[in-house]
DNA sequence: GCCAACGTTGGC
DNA sequence: GCCAACGTTGGC
């Protein structure tokens, strides 16, 4: 049998960041069939994780930056594969891009579909006191990733506690 | 609003 | 290819 990772089933497992004053959780929860398109993302690094590496059906947490405080509010999963962001070629859109184009497309997204909008969302600050999350990519300094992988123990963990009740 | 830490751009 | 200047991210 070839080694391929399309032919894994095993999902894995990101983090997503968004703020929420530009679309939040709840602007997911209201979206048509509680999926939409990750437009905006400008950045090769996290372009490339979605263009090459997410599959369908991998697990996401959503995260709010630049909010108070900044956290972890939710799971998602991806349903749709990476596709042109046609964002970036739409000179009113604030994610305009001139250098890409429809027949040579630079940006990518993908559809992600809400999962849970946790009942405990997770701050910076109480990640942080998890022995177990000490190697989160989120948790490094400097770390502006806007698209990150996470390990599936780190995933399971945050749902877990984020799904309990306060 | 500050500013550290990144990422990108463009002259050379 | 180097790297200074500039722009952006995002916690605080």
């Amino acid at each position: 049998m070839k080694k391929s990772n399309t032919t894994n089933s095993k999902p894995n497992h990101w983090l997503m960041k968004t703020e929420p004053d530009v679309f939040s959780i709840d602007d997911l929860a209201n979206s048509p069939n509680q999926t939409t398109g990750w437009i905006g993302v400008r950045n090769y690094q996290a372009r490339n994780y979605m263009r090459d590496q997410m599959r369908l059906g991998d697990r996401v947490l959503v995260y709010h930056s630049n909010a108070n405080p900044s956290c972890v509010v939710g799971s998602a999963t991806v349903t749709r594969t990476a596709y042109p962001d046609h964002t970036a070629w739409d000179t009113t859109s604030p994610y305009y891009d001139p250098k890409s184009s429809p027949d040579n497309p630079r940006w990518q997204m993908v559809d992600i579909q809400l999962e849970t909008k946790f009942p405990t969302p997770q701050t910076l600050q109480m990640l942080r006191e998890h022995p177990k999350l000490a190697e989160m990519v989120l948790l490094r300094k400097g770390m502006r990733l806007s698209i990150q992988p996470v390990t599936a123990v780190e995933y399971k963990f945050i749902f877990s506690i984020a799904s309990r009740i306060a």
